[in-house]
DNA sequence: ACCTGATCTTGACGGCGTCAAGATTCTCCT
DNA sequence: AGGAGAATCTTGACGCCGTCAAGATCAGGT
């Protein structure tokens, strides 16, 4: 325990929310600093912790509440309903994804390696973290369109592979691309179902990547998202 | 209540099981009807019914067990534990994707065209069952490879796909397919990966069709389909 | 005819999501 | 400065859930 001067404090924080609190901080940010400071990310980050721990079942309300440290029903006051939280975690998720194909995609100069490592990313995304994943996509958020800052943050992933498609499309040329240059739409929808369904086989079923020659992850995700620019048998 | 000479029975049965009864009956069939008349059979149908009308995360054993007419712990002498039962209806989900790919792919000449059939059995397959469908795939039944009905199901779909696009590689001529002609398995993981991933998005994004001119789900579907097949723009 | 075991029931326990009501603490206006 | 009012957190309770324990009912082989 190192020696805290403010009396009592059963919650210790990383001792940075204590000096500036009266300077003229902006309040549009609205959740600062009551009783807890920030719970709301607390509990975010709880259940992110708990879901990649224990799994997307073993995620109880109550239990991520007990992980902050606080009472069962102090969620309510930040999230309507479970749901809710798990829609808030499914959006980081979200981000994190998008953060991780940024990452693994800057720097390459052609739109083709670029693509197949924005694939790479989502697989390799998917199987590091495999609760939020299934959050992001299971069954346990019913209507994700109602959640606003979840819906953002899958568009802005979809946002990103749909741009590297487009990218494709213009790179090998209007007479390859044929009709979908200008209508990447169905285009986007097949590369993301590829590198989506891959994810969700491997995540689900236990597939072993040297049953089928890839040693590793990243290979068996270039060598499926490979067949998607050249066609089966190439 | 139809007159029944055998006393009081509340749990009137189509009065199929009711004459051959003595008649050497193989008894490895072990569920034959004992007080209900296989209520194994019952609960998984009841089961399927439920997942279907109010989705997965509504499905409750004891509402099961309710729609079955028998009390909350009756199931218990049938499935071990609720994942169990599950792990049942799933299985059924299984043979009739399978029966669906049959039934759309028998009659068909070219191996192309049959892979292509296959891959819209599936898609609407799951967008017809989608309760099911998140019941096979999704995270509420956490080791799938510990029922062996459910495995012994869903290899066997595995098996129809694998085996269509054997065949397409081989129609194709191995100078086309490459290593791939007598190792399917990679390539039977990316159309795989194709139809799953599309079929998950179709069920748990509101993707419209109509956004990206494919009126239908079949059209769609032959439409993303085809880019395995071809490679992206062609 | 009885016994063994399979089948189904009632009753109970702890955990869950959620509501209601009260206590505490922060913000902000005068 | 100080008090009103809102935001935050707590305790307690309700009904539903999965599951266990113990008893009742029934089928079939000896």
């Amino acid at each position: 325990m190192t020696p805290s001067r403010s009396g009592a404090n059963f919650f210790l924080m990383p001792e940075k929310p204590q000096a500036k609190r009266k300077l003229k901080a902006p309040k549009t940010a609205k959740q600062r600093a009551y009783h807890h400071g920030d719970l709301k990310a607390a509990l975010v980050e709880a259940g992110a912790r708990i879901v990649e721990r224990d799994g997307v079942m073993a995620l109880s309300l109550r239990g991520v509440a007990r992980e902050a440290g606080v009472s069962q029903t102090a969620p309510y006051h930040h999230f309507a309903d479970k749901e809710a939280l798990l829609a808030e975690i499914a959006a980081t998720g979200f981000r994190d994804l998008s953060a991780e194909m940024a990452r693994r995609g800057s720097g390459i100069a052609g739109a083709s390696p670029r693509l197949g490592a924005l694939g790479t990313a989502y697989v390799v995304f998917a199987t590091e973290n495999p609760g939020r994943f299934r959050l992001m996509f299971g069954p346990l958020i019913g209507e994700k369109a109602a959640y606003p800052t979840l819906l953002e943050a899958s568009l802005s992933s979809y946002q990103m592979i749909r741009e590297a498609v487009a990218a494709y499309l213009e790179e090998i040329g209007p007479e390859e691309a044929g009709g979908d240059a200008e209508n990447p739409e169905a285009a986007t929808m097949a590369a993301w179902s590829l590198v989506h369904g891959l994810a969700t086989l491997i995540n689900d079923r236990g597939f072993d990547s040297e049953a089928m020659g890839a040693p590793d992850i990243e290979t068996l995700s270039a060598l499926v998202t490979s067949y998607l620019r050249n066609g089966l048998g190439r």
